[in-house]
DNA sequence: AAAAAAGATTAGACTAACCTAAATTATGTT
DNA sequence: AACATAATTTAGGTTAGTCTAATCTTTTTT
């Protein structure tokens, strides 16, 4: 691994990833343009030139997949991205809106050993600060069942294991209103003609949220416990 | 700061401080080619843009100077590395012959607020694992007075420093040795015809070490204690 | 002080990553 | 099925950083 892709290269496998692995099966030259804040001309170029490396299969106009060396390069830049977003949190106190763009630039430092260091440093993370899932170095990820909390009846119990929105905007949102990850929320009232909610946090205040919000916070149903 | 300048421009900055802060005030082009394992007529050509970016003061066939704005972007870059430098041997246990190359990269990660917090976090630390100081956030730095072991006199008991070389395998013979920071050495004899020493480390073992070794070990007197 | 050698700079080309504008292919509407 | 529109690709050009080869300066030698 190492050295092989530019930082250029590593973040367009990156964007590849992410746009096959929402909606479309596929990236498509526009979208990836997009994320890329670039024009569809240089997608297009770049497309090519990861075809040519053999890091995606890709049929003119019709859109760019990763292969299986793709993806395992995509695997390992989000790896590392994912581990120094929970460095910067757990070891630094950063806030969950504050590593993202930290993260993007410390992502490209290559040494498999630090990594390595990093990882066991960190105990063997599962998940970065998001509840995003962390790929262990052989590209494997934990597989999540998640609900989203616009989804959860009322007067059930359930933790914050999440986010599927990542905005600096929306996490600074959720910080201030203290709904962080491992929060305990309960559903206290759905209103039927907003879909909007209240909830208690940690046991402690009511809080009202949004439909819109909800649905961007992921929980699990709270653990065992007593009381 | 932040990303005002290229990593190229960046590692050019750094060796034209380094060579220009050693033997010579001044860092001419082949030394400077040399340092950037690259060809004279590049370094002549990065010399002229970086001049005419302000950053150096230049006059062709005479070599270059960085000024004050130079100077003190080199200082902060230096800062960078040598605090992820003690980061990764005090926190992640990395041997003092392993973190250049990871530190390389790592200077490069331009975030102010990671860099304040990486100060605090390691209490705004003077002196990296090599006993360089590390400059402050205004690029002063902590004058010291370190002696070469070559000079001690014997019976004269000095604590390591630092080391004037950093080449992976002088750290690594030091390293193996017990000739590591903060070791304490107590000169046994001198031996006159090649200049050699017979060493105490630590009030255990006697160590034989060459006068090649001795000149590059930095070493300040042992600090008032008692027995 | 002239010639030779060493060192530095310029000229001209290359690649990666980008751009705009033009050409091509695909899609959707009627 | 034909046309308009949208999406994609190609063509041609730019910049940063690199290179080799050629040209200039400076230094050293004689």
């Amino acid at each position: 691994m190492a050295n092989e892709y530019s930082h250029t290269e590593q973040n367009y496998i990156k964007a590849i990833y992410h746009l096959s692995n929402s909606d479309t099966d596929t990236a498509y030259t526009q979208d990836l343009a997009t994320a890329m804040s670039t024009t569809p001309a240089s997608a297009s170029d770049m497309i090519k030139k990861l075809s040519e490396k053999g890091l995606l299969m890709y049929v003119p106009y019709r859109g760019a997949k990763l292969n299986k060396k793709g993806e395992k390069t995509a695997l390992t830049i989000i790896r590392r991205h994912r581990l120094w977003e929970l460095f910067l949190t757990k070891v630094l106190k950063f806030k969950w809106d504050e590593v993202h763009a930290m993260a993007e630039e410390l992502e490209h430092v290559s040494s498999d050993l630090l990594l390595q260091r990093m990882d066991k440093f960190l105990s063997h993370p599962k998940f970065d600060p998001h509840g995003d899932p962390i790929p262990d170095a052989n590209g494997k990820i934990t597989e999540t069942n998640f609900l989203s909390l616009s989804d959860i009846s009322k007067n059930q119990t359930v933790v914050i294991a999440g986010v599927s929105q990542h905005s600096v905007d929306f996490l600074k949102y959720l910080e201030q209103s203290g709904l962080v990850l491992n929060s305990t929320i309960k559903i206290i009232t759905q209103h039927s003609f907003d879909k909007s909610l209240d909830v208690m946090v940690n046991g402690k205040k009511n809080i009202h949220i949004s439909y819109e919000v909800a649905k961007n916070i992921l929980v699990k149903i709270k653990s065992t416990e007593k009381a």
